[in-house]
DNA sequence: ACGAATAGATAGTGATACTATCTATTCTTG
DNA sequence: CAAGAATAGATAGTATCACTATCTATTCGT
């Protein structure tokens, strides 16, 4: 198909398909003359999944390409496939040298060895979560990494369900790409889960405190 | 304090402090000359929770600033102002008027009402997470709200502490502020903690699948 | 044959989040 | 009390990002 009809089917404008033709996020089409190449579902397809990782993920094009280039490179085994990709997802993180945050990750990989996840030790998600941890604390929250048991259960399921789904995949890009957008797009639901979650308890207990307030009368 | 040691004490260089007064971000300090002004420890408290917005949340200037004036103004109730502040931090979002959407906005509707969350019924969060689970479906996902419950149930239980812990605080501003805090972040270690669930779960079927292929031979 | 479309190159744009510079003052330290 | 450092407030500049526009030399479709 011509560039045109690629736009439509995936609406996206002809200058940004440029683009990202541009900027190495899609592959070029096949080259038919000087001025003429041809698109196909290939395209329609990491057209939709650049957009998913943008607007859903909210990830900037260096760290879109990053990722297509580690989907795209073909590393051994799907698990190393992943890791890499896990790792191009994240900006490269300045080692902070805080004393206190690195208490909290060795905090955190003492919880995931209990739970005996195995992760790789430099995966940036470790350091992540310490920071985030780290900054409830200096909010008053008291917290330990303890306190997240039930949230991890919850994950495991899922991620157990995407896992299998992914390896079901018929070929090994396919595989990494589920995995990707499992990542990329649960982790919004996830996120918006909580909210809601947020949300109905803070309706409930306004509610109960409006009814006290009433007996109190 | 002067802009100086506020600029020590809380880790902003002095030129952002003057940007984010003059956006608004940060309240201007007492004026005690033409160009003199003195900062206390508010503005420390406030200057933490800002980068902690940007930095861990990944908020644009703007929605910091539209979160920021949720918390000062003086809405009725806490729940309430948090309504608010939960609004705030999204960017608009176009009325798409795809029909599809529409579909999976209804489903995430009911699964809420068997739930029984109260949720506003023009909250962001119920289209972002449609959004979403859309996203899923088309990449050949079959998900249900339903299949949210376990992520649910854990949230909800966290949401409990953090409730409480919000209700607990001394004023309003603190406890609008701390679900402000508590939703940002909590919500960035969520995300850690589901893709640290995805590579546990990745490596162990790594490891088993390898297991076989020995058996295999 | 002729207007529309295309590839590929280069340049321009608008938004964002700062950063720098400047002036007129005020502090502060010897 | 003098001189250098710091400050408020204003204005201007910068780097990055994600496009968007324009241009040329073809080539396609009718």
């Amino acid at each position: 198909m011509k560039i045109s009809e690629l736009s439509t089917r995936s609406s996206v404008s002809v200058p940004s398909i440029k683009y990202y033709l541009r900027e190495g996020l899609l592959p070029p089409g096949h080259t038919t003359a000087a001025n003429q190449s041809s698109y196909d579902e290939l395209h329609v397809h990491r057209l939709r999944l650049i957009r998913a990782l943008i607007e859903i993920g909210g990830l900037p094009i260096a760290s879109v390409r990053a990722v297509l280039d580690e989907v795209d490179s073909g590393t051994s085994s799907l698990h190393d496939a992943f890791g890499s990709v896990m790792h191009a997802l994240d900006p490269a993180l300045a080692d902070d040298l805080d004393p206190e945050l690195d208490a909290v990750i060795v905090e955190v990989r003492k919880w995931l060895r209990a739970r005996k996840w195995s992760i790789e030790p430099a995966a940036p998600a470790i350091h992540l979560l310490a920071e985030a941890l780290l900054t409830l604390r200096r909010f008053g929250f008291v917290i330990n990494p303890a306190d997240l048991d039930s949230a991890a259960d919850a994950s495991e399921r899922i991620a157990e369900v995407e896992v299998a789904f992914a390896v079901d995949r018929p070929d090994r890009i396919a595989a990494v790409e589920t995995m990707l957008i499992g990542t990329v797009v649960y982790g919004r639901v996830f996120f918006e889960v909580r909210r809601l979650a947020l949300e109905a308890v803070s309706a409930r207990v306004n509610k109960l405190s409006r009814l006290r307030d009433r007996a109190e009368d």
